[in-house]
DNA sequence: AGTAGCACCTGATTGC
DNA sequence: TGCAATCAGGTGCTAC
C-alpha cells in the first residue's frame, strides 16, 4: 500500500517528533510486528529501550531512525517497512494519558522530546510490515544512504534494494541502463525493488500511462527516448501525489495525524478500468499482470 | 542470474 | 441471513 510518496509523507510527518527524542518506553503488542537479528520482543524493547533517535530517514519505501552514537546503540537503527497496511500515529500526550491503543495497534513507544512527552503508534492492520532493530552497513558506493540524512549508511535490510525513484544524483540514462537488463515486462520492472526503489502498483500504472508504455512491453526493447519519459513520468508522477500527502483509499493509510492524502482524485488508470482515458477517450482495461491488478489504455498505451 | 510462484495476514466486499 | 470466494497500497523465499 503506501508507496513512496506515502512513505515520504510519514517521514517528514516523523521527523520532528524523532529529532533526538529519547525512547523511554516500548510495548509489542504482537510479537511478529518485530524482529531482531536474534529475534523475540523481549530483546527488541531491552535494545531500543533508552536509545535517542536521530531523525527519520528513507529509501524506497523502507523508513529508519538511526540511534545516537551512544554506547549499545551505536551503529544501529530503528528501522520500519509498513507493508501493505502500517502506520505511525503521533499522540502528543504521555504514556499513560494516551488513548487506548487501537486494535491494530502492535508497538507503541512513549518517547520524550525537549520537555514534550509523546506516544508513537505502530498500526497495521494486516501484519506484513515490521519495525527491526538493526545494525546500519556503510553504502557501496560510499553516496547518501537515504532522504533525510547525509549519512553513507543503510540498515542491513535495505543494503540490497536499488536507487530510490526521487534520488536527485539519478540520471534517466543510468536509470533505463539499469531497468533494460532481463526478459521481464517494463511494469514487473518498475515493481522490482532492487531496479529502483519506491514504487509500487499504483504508480507503476500511472507513470506508464502518462508516459504512454504498455505495462507488458519488454523492458530490454524500450528506446532510449522511451525510457527517458518513463523516468521522468515516474518523477512527476510521484512528486505530485507527495504534494498532496499521498493517496488514500481508505483509513489504511493515513499520516502522522491520521490525516488522509488527497492523490486519488488524480489517478488516471488505477482503479479506473471501464472509464475513459482521461487522453483518447478508449476504455480503461484491467488485467492481471504479475499477479498484480494493472490498468492501462489500450490505445494510446500500445505495446511495440 | 534472473524470474515465476507462492506464502505471509486481516478485513471489506461481492455473489450465490 | 449466512457463508465462501475474491480482492487489497508489499516483500521475501523457494525452486526452476
Amino acid at each position: 500500500m503506501p508507496e513512496l510518496p506515502e512513505v515520504e509523507t510519514v517521514r517528514q510527518g516523523l521527523e520532528p517528533f524523532v529529532r533526538g527524542a529519547l525512547i523511554e518506553n516500548v510495548a509489542v503488542f504482537r510479537a511478529s510486528a518485530v524482529r531482531l537479528l536474534l529475534g523475540g520482543e523481549r530483546e527488541f524493547e531491552a535494545h531500543v529501550r533508552g536509545a535517542v533517535l536521530d531523525g527519520a530517514v528513507r529509501r524506497g519505501k523502507f523508513l529508519w531512525m538511526p540511534l545516537r552514537e551512544h554506547h549499545a546503540h551505536a551503529g544501529f537503527a530503528l528501522s520500519a517497512h509498513l507493508g501493505m497496511s502500517g502506520q505511525f500515529r503521533v499522540h502528543r500526550e504521555p504514556w499513560h494519558h494516551a488513548p487506548e491503543p487501537h486494535s491494530h495497534c502492535r508497538v507503541r513507544l512513549s518517547l520524550e522530546t525537549s520537555g514534550e512527552q509523546l506516544t508513537l503508534d505502530f498500526l497495521d492492520q494486516r501484519t506484513f510490515g515490521y519495525l527491526h532493530a538493526e545494525r546500519m552497513l556503510p553504502t557501496v558506493d560510499g553516496l547518501p544512504g537515504g532522504h533525510g540524512s547525509e549519512l553513507a549508511s543503510v540498515p542491513a535490510s535495505v543494503a540490497h534494494i536499488g536507487r530510490d525513484a526521487l534520488d536527485p544524483a539519478w540520471e534517466a540514462g543510468e536509470a533505463s541502463a539499469v531497468w533494460r537488463r532481463g526478459t521481464r515486462g517494463i511494469k514487473q520492472v518498475l515493481l522490482d525493488q532492487t531496479r529502483i526503489s519506491g514504487i509500487g502498483n499504483i504508480y507503476a500504472d500511472e507513470a506508464l500511462w502518462h508516459a504512454r508504455i504498455h505495462p507488458q512491453q519488454a523492458a530490454s526493447s524500450l528506446t532510449r527516448p522511451a525510457a527517458g519519459r518513463l523516468f521522468h513520468a515516474v518523477r512527476s508522477v510521484m512528486e505530485s501525489a507527495l504534494a498532496q500527502g499521498g493517496t488514500s483509499f481508505d483509513a489504511l493509510y493515513v499520516n502522522v495525524n491520521g490525516e488522509s492524502g488527497y492523490f486519488a482524485r488524480d489517478l488516471v488508470a488505477y482503479g479506473r478500468a471501464g472509464q475513459a482515458c482521461g487522453r483518447c477517450g478508449a476504455q480503461i482495461t484491467r488485467e492481471s499482470i504479475g499477479g498484480r491488478s494493472t490498468h492501462w489504455c489500450p490505445r494510446c498505451q500500445r505495446r511495440r
